[in-house]
DNA sequence: TGTGATAGCTCG
DNA sequence: GTACGAGCTATCACAC
């Protein structure tokens, strides 16, 4: 029950600059449901739940808070779960009040979590996001810390409560007493309320129309992709196993043997031992703590030695299994329905881009014919297809639109193959076909700001000839250079880089010494291509996902410049094609978006 | 037994 | 000494 003090505090008006707040609980439904049903109904609400675990998919709720004004926050207390432990509001009352409280203008610090957890403990429609801080804070600065602790102190001077001190050593929120839990929740969501106005009032409107109109629409997107999951075939990946493990145990008797030496294969010092010492092969390259024998050292060694060709190959297999083979197969049959959820960072580069973690969706293997076998693991469900869709050379099309080199617009407009093409001005006619590798080299080269040491080492020439196709490249089309030096000329001035959406990254080369200071250039030119490719298609990732159909598709992965969608057999072709009309017609630029499509039933034949 | 650094590899 | 952006696994050294 209330006490008469916070009773009274229900009617404090709020002040301008609060430096401290009055924590609330809420352990009666009725004065719940009162608090909740007088407030404004455009009241900005910052909300945040908690849980007994960090992974939404398997969080129960355990409470949830909530802050309208800067001089109090509330607390609810639903399941926590210890000997003597207080009244609290039953799951029933809870869901009717979130379905009220949700109503309003909901604020959080990272609410694809809270969302998420929202949505699997009731059963609620969808819950619209007003703003989120995590995400404005990453505008703000897409490299500092937006952990709501480090917020709180960069911008209010203010140490929050850690967990660690509120929750024991392998205990989890459930356990924790009602009074600290609600101290602990409602600064929280006291703090996120400040930080909103806070962000609020640092962005520039551009930012601010980025979030709005992109980056909180996303958040929905994403939470639809990780709670669709994708489904994994355990029986073969069981039987991947069994090859590999055979496979694996073969290579290392023959190395072995070949080496006259019984060491740890997967330890890079004993390795280098035995090749460098013992066989004596000479040591190209070193690293911080020895030798190095990483794959280019190897490959230079292959006609020296016959183990080398079997330490790749070992190293290749060793790598499927250990890190995609076993660890899905283990979540095939842990999770329900054989459907893996990995969790796509929102904040995760200083890019823009996404990045995905537990498991990493994003680097599937694909390069080699053992590593696409992996792919074949993922599969659609019965009575569904995947379909994947593709924007083909997406970065280099940006190049060429931002630059507007005559060249190169031709060669997208005229639905040219632009490596060809390149190598068709370099090198002329006759040469066009056999360096379209070079130009594909060089192509992707300037997205990275390469120099011709990685050049050289890339094409195995020397570095003078990189330098001179360098060269080359940039009297053929000059354009394109004074565009990139034009970027980092803006750069050194303003001390950031901005992309398509006005997305911003900074570098400080005030204080940066000869080799940041270059690698600060590097990333300059490339943020302009990597972060605007992102915006694009999170653009269409939000577009599309607004027409989704119930369970016609459902759009799967996001890997960078494609998209996996599992889709109901007799629709994958023409959703496919409706797919591709949106992303290729997304944004107006001063050449083509091209998608490529593809259709299978594992993501292995999605080639 | 746990943690952080290092080396190496996967992807776009 | 210079090609961008990510995450995961294993080893190794060191602390507790």
């Amino acid at each position: 029950m209330l006490s008469k003090v916070k009773s009274e505090a229900l009617h404090v008006k709020p002040k301008v600059e609060a430096t401290s707040f009055q924590s609330i609980l809420l352990d009666d439904a009725k004065i719940l449901m009162n608090v909740i049903d007088g407030l404004e109904e455009d009241a900005i609400v910052a909300f945040d739940t908690e849980t007994t675990s960090l992974d939404a998919y398997n969080a129960k709720i355990v409470g949830f808070s909530f802050c309208v004004d800067e001089d109090m926050a509330y607390y609810v207390p639903i399941s926590h779960n210890y000997l003597g432990v207080g009244e609290q509001i039953s799951m029933e009352d809870a869901k009717k009040a979130l379905i009220e409280l949700l109503k309003h203008k909901i604020v959080g610090q990272n609410l694809k979590y809270d969302i998420a957890v929202v949505y699997n403990n009731f059963n609620l429609p969808r819950i619209d996001i007003y703003a989120d801080t995590m995400i404005l804070a990453w505008l703000l600065n897409p490299e500092s810390s937006v952990g709501l602790d480090t917020l709180a102190l960069r911008f209010f001077n203010h140490p929050m409560i850690k967990f660690k001190d509120v929750v024991q050593k392998g205990e989890n929120f459930s356990t924790v007493p009602l009074d600290s839990a609600c101290e602990y929740a409602s600064e929280d969501a006291w703090m996120t309320l400040k930080l909103y106005h806070k962000l609020q009032e640092m962005l520039e409107p551009k930012l601010l129309i980025l979030a709005r109109e992109v980056e909180f629409p996303f958040i929905h997107t994403l939470l639809m992709m990780e709670k669709e999951g994708i489904k994994v075939d355990g029986a073969y990946f069981e039987t991947l196993l069994l090859r590999t493990d055979k496979a694996i145990e073969l290579l290392k008797n023959e190395i072995f043997s070949l080496c006259n030496a019984t060491f740890n294969l997967n330890s890079t010092q004993q390795l280098g031992n035995v090749l460098f010492e013992q066989l004596g092969l000479p040591a190209v390259k070193k690293t911080k703590t020895g030798y190095s024998t990483d794959e280019n050292v190897l490959k230079e060694l292959l006609d020296k030695h016959e183990s080398i060709s079997k330490i790749l190959e070992y190293r290749e297999l060793y790598k499927l299994k250990s890190t995609y083979i076993e660890p899905l197969l283990k979540l095939s049959k842990t999770s329900p329905e054989s459907r893996v959820h990995t969790s796509f960072m929102h904040t995760g580069t200083a890019t823009g881009r996404l990045s995905s973690k537990e498991p990493n969706l994003q680097n599937i293997p694909v390069k080699t014919e053992l590593g696409r076998e992996v792919r074949g693991g993922f599969v659609a469900k019965d009575g569904c297809l995947l379909v994947g869709v593709d924007y083909s050379q997406i970065e280099l099309r940006l190049l060429a639109h931002f630059s507007g080199d005559e060249a190169m617009l031709e060669a997208f407009n005229t639905h040219k193959d632009i490596h060809r093409q390149t190598a068709l001005r370099l090198f002329g006619e006759a040469e066009a076909d056999a360096k379209r590798g070079v130009a594909k080299s060089i192509n992707f080269g300037l997205l990275y700001g390469m120099g011709p040491k990685k050049l050289s080492d890339t094409l195995g020439i020397t570095t003078k000839e990189a330098k001179s196709y360098i060269d080359g490249y940039f009297a053929t089309f000059p354009t394109v250079r004074k565009y990139l030096t034009s970027i980092e000329e803006r750069a050194k001035e303003v001390g950031f880089v901005e992309t398509l959406l006005g997305r911003k990254r900074y570098f400080d080369f005030e204080n940066a010494n000869g080799m940041q200071y270059a690698g600060y250039l590097r990333e300059a030119v490339n943020t302009v291509f990597q972060g605007s490719a992102a915006d694009l298609i999170k653009l269409s990732m939000n577009k599309i996902m607004a027409t989704l159909v119930d369970d016609e598709a459902k759009l799967l992965l996001q890997i960078h410049d494609e998209l996996i969608f599992e889709v109901k057999e007799e629709k994958a072709e023409a959703f496919a094609q409706s797919v591709k009309e949106v992303m290729e017609g997304i944004y107006a630029l001063h050449i083509p978006l091209k998608v490529s499509i593809a259709i299978g039933k594992n993501w292995g034949e999605l080639k």
